[in-house]
DNA sequence: CTGGCCAAGCCACGTCCGTT
DNA sequence: AACGGACGTGGCTTGGCCAG
């Protein structure tokens, strides 16, 4: 089943009972307790004190990172003209625009500056300085995917890093919940309506590739990948080779970026090998480069496999931003031309390639080739011969006095590596740093810019929204975190919240010929009355029970264990994380898309044995929960059930739990869910290797303290 | 031992359909 | 006709499982 919160602007919190067989519990995941989004409660931990050095106002201070404002300097180039070096405690600046970048992220820029009684740093300043990447040398040929050409071998040996970027993260997740820029879970382009906001530079480089003039300058083969197989009708068909790229989606974005001169955050993962320094010794995966513009595209011919032995690849240069000082990567002594003087090998970058040698900044417009075969200009891009670049040209790629196709290798014409004309930011690209988060008048904190990451003003790594009750630095030498304060809501706040459907309890696709029996009436206690739907599930799979709480006395009961939920995970009593998933396609760990506490036997599926508390260990809260859904379906059913297990989620606006099944080994036949909060859709298909339709079979409206019973173990194992 | 297949979550995008 | 939400599809990723 999949469950999805209704309504907008709210956060929810579920718990679900199961029961699994006493033997050996795995995990199993279902059962929750969905509250409600505009409520929604954080579970803070005030033990912890995450609003160490950093109070709450000035947390709420936009910090931007790339100041294009001319009128002040950015740290960076303060550094870089000599000014400003000061190397106080950071802990002690003022949390300016300028702080971001004078404090701790370069602050070992120049390892020699430092005063020699800064060795004694208070104890918050160890912590900064285990921020600091170490100094040595790594080999970086192992990290050199095969294929790579001569320019990226000369890189393996790479020095380290002396600082953080000011950017940084250490898996994908985080830089995609965190930069704005960036969104992309797998593609190499990210963009949206054709518009392209990030560019990820990969281990999947091309030949030819560059990077020139300290990265101001950097040269890459465009969106898509090598060879590409599309499947149509089931069948794998080789694309034509012709224009394969130029009706990539994201080829066409980059190009209409080119065109309009919009610029793009460039973003760098441990794989890229044409970066100087090696990222790898403190896993920073992916760092965020800077803004640049796309100064340069074209079309090439690469050799390839499929019909016809060429295929047309496109090619981007994209040069710096001025407005957003000098690049963060090299050291203030290069720029001043200083480099020798300290004679530390270590923070020096390698040599430069010939190509940089020569290269000389120039204003110059670049000149050129006319084609008189189409009409069309193209960049001169190879020493061996201008030639028209349209791939929509008979010349394409062919010199024009011979018709001959470029050869193999190729040399790059010196002027095409020069730098262009200075790129200046165009307004509206201020920052790269995410907007803050501020404190709402309503006191909700669970809205959808809750749910985004975190990106850390003192050592500059991006972290995800791991914790309910607030924001953490990932970076395990920072410590760094942030809270909004929340209140505490009443199930009743979130009444008039609606959610547009079609139905009101249930929707059962007529082609899954499950039966919907009458509703029945129940005894709640002594004097209440409830209500039960129950649906049967076709071939003798189970039955779903829906047990409505629609009366009063229910609705009292799961309202205050709704405020016990809240509470407790205010005062900390219920930590509510967002969990690793085990299985997953992304690069890096993967947190799921919504916050969760187990309680009774371990759940593997996410966090496992890690995610799991004892009886008698678990909050009041849950035990309360476990009693009151085992207490309803007794009166409901008529069943005597003993959950093994609570499993409470929490969620945020527009954070779901996706299709899946509980049928983790020991896990018994009947599990249960309980919502509390805003109301919640939850839908149940068939699942994969079933001959029935596709699509949803039955979908539910869970509401503030509806219970809905999976019973039997056919449920777990031919749906989900 | 190897190669093929599958997983969960997310985004981009196409289509359908209802509303403006 | 234009817009936008709902829904479905495809693609991406990488480690583990399983059949050969």
């Amino acid at each position: 089943m999949s469950r999805s919160n209704g309504s907008s602007s709210v956060g929810q919190l579920t718990a679900h009972g199961r029961w699994k067989s006493r033997a050996k519990p795995l995990g199993s995941r279902d059962a929750r307790i969905d509250h409600d989004p505009n409520t929604q409660t954080i579970a803070g931990s005030p033990s912890t004190d995450w609003l160490t050095n950093m109070s709450a106002s000035q947390a709420l201070q936009p910090v931007p990172l790339w100041n294009n404002d001319p009128s002040k300097k950015t740290a960076v180039e303060q550094l870089n003209h000599g000014a400003s070096v000061k190397q106080e405690p950071f802990e002690e600046h003022p949390l300016t625009d300028d702080y971001c970048t004078s404090g701790p992220l370069f602050k070992s820029m120049d390892m020699d500056d430092v005063p020699a009684d800064q060795g004694k740093v208070k104890d918050a300043d160890v912590d900064m300085n285990d921020l600091l990447v170490g100094q040595g040398m790594v080999k970086g040929t192992e990290r050199s995917p095969k294929g790579r050409d001569e320019e990226a071998k000369t890189t393996t040996d790479r020095p380290l890093l002396t600082r953080y970027p000011p950017m940084w993260a250490e898996n994908r997740q985080e830089v995609c919940e965190t930069f704005d820029w960036f969104r992309s879970y797998q593609g190499g382009v990210y963009f949206t309506k054709e518009i392209v906001k990030g560019y990820l530079l990969g281990g999947f480089g091309a030949k030819r590739d560059k990077f020139l003039h300290d990265g101001r300058l950097i040269i890459s083969h465009g969106g898509g990948k090598a060879e590409s197989v599309h499947s149509e009708k089931g069948r794998s068909v080789m694309k034509e080779a012709g224009n394969q790229q130029s009706d990539d989606k994201s080829v066409r974005a980059l190009l209409k970026n080119f065109r309009e001169g919009r610029p793009l955050a460039l973003v760098i993962d441990d794989k890229y090998p044409l970066f100087p320094f090696s990222l790898a010794s403190k896993n920073v995966t992916y760092a965020v480069l800077g803004f640049y513009m796309i100064v340069h595209a074209w079309a090439e011919y690469e050799n390839a496999k499929a019909e016809g032995g060429r295929i047309v690849k496109y090619k981007f240069a994209f040069q710096w931003c001025e407005g957003q000082g000098a690049p963060w990567w090299f050291p203030p002594t290069r720029e001043k031309g200083l480099d020798s003087s300290n004679g530390d090998i270590d923070t020096k970058p390698p040599e430069k390639s010939e190509e940089v040698d020569l290269a000389v900044e120039s204003t110059s417009d670049f000149v050129p080739f006319h084609c008189n075969a189409c009409g069309e200009k193209s960049p001169y891009v190879y020493k061996e011969g201008p030639v028209c670049l349209m791939p929509s040209c008979p010349m394409f790629w062919r010199v024009q006095k011979t018709s001959e196709y470029l050869p193999e290798e190729l040399t790059y014409h010196k002027e095409f590596l020069l730098l262009h004309k200075p790129c200046y930011l165009p307004l509206g690209y201020e920052t790269l740093r995410p907007p803050p988060v501020t404190e709402r008048p309503d006191g909700i904190t669970t809205s959808e810019a809750f749910t985004r990451g975190f990106h850390c003003t003192k050592c500059g790594r991006m972290s995800c929204r791991s914790e309910w009750s607030h924001w953490k630095c990932n970076n395990p030498g920072c410590g760094n975190s942030y809270r909004v304060p929340s209140k505490i809501h009443r199930a009743n706040e979130f009444c008039f919240q609606q959610i547009s459907s079609k139905f009101i309890y249930d929707w059962i696709d007529s082609k899954c010929k499950a039966i919907r029996k009458p509703l029945r009436n129940f005894t709640i206690g002594t004097t209440g009355i409830g209500q039960v739907l129950t649906i049967e599930l076709p071939r003798n799979r189970g039955f779903l029970h829906h047990i409505l709480s629609n009366s009063i006395k229910a609705k009292e009961e799961v309202s205050q264990l709704f405020k016990e939920y809240q509470e407790a995970a205010n005062d900390g009593s219920l930590v509510f994380r967002r969990w690793p998933m085990r299985m997953h396609k992304c690069r890096g760990s993967l947190l799921t898309n919504y916050f969760s506490h187990n309680a009774g036997v371990p759940y593997n599926y996410v966090g496992g044995s890690e995610n799991t508390v004892p009886w008698a260990k678990a909050p009041a809260a849950v035990l309360h929960a476990r009693e009151l859904i085992q207490r309803r379906i007794r009166e409901a059913l008529g069943k005597e059930i003993q959950f093994n297990e609570v499993l409470s989620a929490a969620y945020m606006e527009r954070q779901k739990m996706a299709f899946h099944t509980d049928d983790e080994k020991g896990l018994g036949s009947v599990v249960a869910g309980l919502s509390l909060g805003s109301p919640a859709f939850m839908h149940f298909r068939m699942r994969k290797g079933q001959n029935d339709e596709k699509g949803i079979a039955i979908s539910f409206i869970l509401r503030h303290g509806d219970i809905l019973v999976m019973d039997g173990a056919g449920v777990q194992k031919y749906y989900e």
